[in-house]
RNA sequence: CGGGGCGUGGCGCAGCCUGGUAGCGCGCAUCGUUCGGGACGAUGAAGUCGGAGGUUCAAAUCCUCUCGCCCCGACCA
């Protein structure tokens, strides 16, 4: 491809509204531009690179039986409604009515339309297993996207989804996909670490989400360097210390004027915050007040609370009015005396004695609350969130708190799809049975993004050979006043084109200065720069750069020639 | 949805407070000189100042409404 042809433009200066880096060097070199917000175009160079990391999926996919193909993006709202889904998901969903005024929505996911196929297709054991995938948009209207690719609205997914006669089955194929995104992600230069993850909305039996630690990332992990332990924060659990036992003594009101925080509670008592309780008030999608309670020196973790209490439709901030409207008081909270409430402990609460809670009245504190003596847990769960430092729940020793961006996930869905749609196979025994489905999600905008930040350098982009959308950067110098130059580059250029689609290169034939050339070389970050110019011929024939070292050798052009068709990644140009 | 910020040639920005009819750098076009690290000179093109309404003799500037974008939070396979 030659430069001056490209439908494309770098940009001198940072783009104003890019804070992450990936997004400030696509942005710049000219790889995507934004439509909207969370809307993205691809630029042919950005549109190259989407593809290299769909073959690779691809290719890993195809490695495990998974059979491609493609289902729409448009779907009647009679499908979702089925599934349920159409009333469980929020604004993010979107919907449309069409021409006939019929609900229509648009694909925010496939489960439904796999489950109406196998409804379709699949009648009997002897057709199962099967997998199958797709790359296809997804439309999720986000309450906010941000990062540029990281967090998008509409987007190409890689969703495949296995379809097994049992949990055995489901299992197999779980693990089948587990090494492929292993294999995918190594592949896409990205170290992704394999976690527990809660399974949200979709359901389920159980789930992993592969993470890439990034400071931008919006999910938090916990680590153990120790033992290999990595969960996500909203599900991951720490061992807690058995507190100091003590004797239950009688509660005593205590006048803490102005401690509304646990901090100036803890501060006005002289008492670590462990002596305290904390209470947070939500309200379920499903319109159930919750008080939450937790030992003043954790947090409430929402995720773990809406599983406890089997919240459906989440969890919001309960307002002031709904607090005192159940006889309690925001900032001296406290279940003794709360009507109409489900009140959740957190189990370290239920061991913890003589602990200070609100008296909700305004000013006041209560000393000595023990639980269950003074109030009644309608629930007691493990619902606190994970520190920095706590104890690694397998090993005991100090986890590590992580910022982390999700590249990956697979769910174990099971029935929940098929039941609704009816897809049942008659099994050996001669019963129906539902089919057992997973589902594994790949985001492909989101990983081009992340190899970039985890490929760049202060010059540009540095891509991996596998996902480059050209095997090299040809920068000739000297313009028309050098014959020679521009014919080996003519010739080089050629030749690798000859070679196939994986080979072609990107050759700077623009009338601009050196320096230009150069800039923008690094900035486009092929793994290959090779310049061909009077000196370099002088030299002895080609300059060939590695982006990711800024090694440099001249070689012959014939040898160039000779490895633009066999490939660079043999490595005889570092040589 | 709550909080904050920003919309002025393709990009980055100034001008707004204190109204007087739009400017800088880069980029772009033409010509010439240059040519191994974002060259130089000359000439030139390009802006409904996000949109609507209002105040005023006069609005990029003041007021009201509105649209869009970014950041934090809420939210989120």
């Amino acid at each position: 491809m030659r430069l001056s042809q490209l439908f494309f433009t770098t940009l001198r200066d940072d783009p104003a509204d890019a804070e992450m880096a990936s997004h400030r060097l696509l942005l710049r070199a000219g790889y995507v531009r934004q439509l909207g917000s969370g809307i993205y175009s691809l630029l042919p160079l950005g549109f190259r690179v989407s593809k290299r990391v769909e073959q690779i999926i691809r290719e890993e996919q195809d490695r495990i039986g998974a059979q491609e193909m493609e289902m729409p993006v448009v779907h009647p709202a009679e499908v979702w409604k089925e599934s349920g889904r159409y009333y469980k998901i929020g604004p993010e969903l979107v919907r449309f009515k069409d021409r006939g005024e019929r609900d229509m929505v648009l694909a925010f996911t496939h489960e439904e339309i796999v489950a109406i196929l196998l409804a379709d297709l699949v009648q009997s054991y002897r057709q199962l297993p099967k997998m199958v995938y797709h790359f296809q948009t997804k439309f999720r209207d986000e309450p906010r996207s941000r990062g540029g690719l990281i967090r998008v609205r509409e987007f190409v997914m890689k969703d495949a989804y296995s379809c097994d006669r049992d949990e055995a089955g489901l299992d197999k194929s779980y693990r089948e996909q587990f090494a492929a995104y292993e294999r995918t992600f190594k592949r896409l230069g990205l170290e992704a670490i394999a976690v527990g993850a809660d399974v949200g909305v979709m359901g389920g039996s159980g789930a992993h989400e592969f993470m890439v630690l990034n400071e931008f990332g919006e999910d938090t992990i916990v680590l153990c360097e120790t033992c290999g332990y990595a969960e996500n924060q909203q599900i991951a659990e720490v061992r807690k210390p058995d507190p100091e036992p003590e004797d239950a003594l009688p509660m005593e009101d205590v006048d803490t004027p102005g401690a509304t925080t646990i901090d100036a509670l803890a501060t006005f008592l002289d008492i670590p915050a462990s002596k305290t309780a904390k209470a947070a008030f939500f309200v379920t999608g499903d319109g159930r007040f919750v008080v939450a309670i937790v030992r003043g020196d954790y947090d409430v973790n929402e995720t773990k609370l809406v599983n406890a209490i089997k919240a459906t439709g989440g969890l919001r901030p309960a307002t002031v009015e709904e607090i005192v409207a159940r006889g309690m008081q925001a900032g001296y909270g406290s279940p003794i005396g709360a009507t109409d409430s489900v009140v959740v402990v957190d189990e370290l609460v239920m061991r913890s004695p003589n602990l200070v809670a609100g008296a909700n009245r305004v000013g006041w504190h209560v000393k000595n609350v023990n639980v269950p003596r003074d109030y009644t847990p309608d629930v007691v769960a493990e619902i606190t969130e994970a520190r920095e430092g706590d104890a690694c729940i397998r090993c005991g020793s100090p986890v590590k708190l992580r910022k982390a961006i999700e590249v990956g996930n697979i769910f174990k869905l099971g029935t929940d799809f098929t039941v609704a749609a009816g897809a049942m196979y008659l099994g050996e025994d001669g019963e129906r049975h539902p089919i057992v489905m997973g589902s594994y999600g790949i985001g492909v905008g989101r990983n081009v993004a992340c190899v970039v930040e985890a490929h760049h350098d202060e010059k540009g982009i540095i891509w991996p050979a596998e996902v480059a959308p050209y095997a090299a950067h040809l920068v000739s110098i000297g313009g028309a006043k050098e014959p020679k130059v521009t014919e080996i580059a003519e010739r080089l250029h050629a030749r690798a084109a000859e070679a196939g689609p994986r080979h072609e290169i990107l050759w700077d034939d623009r009338d601009e200065s050196p320096g230009v050339k150069f800039t923008d070389a690094e900035l486009l970050g092929m793994p290959w720069i090779l310049t061909v110019s009077p000196r370099s011929l002088a030299a002895g024939g080609i300059e060939v750069t590695e982006r990711a070292t800024g090694e440099r050798t001249t070689l012959p052009v014939h040898e160039v020639e000779r490895m633009l068709v066999e490939g660079f990644e043999t490595g005889e140009a570092a040589a």
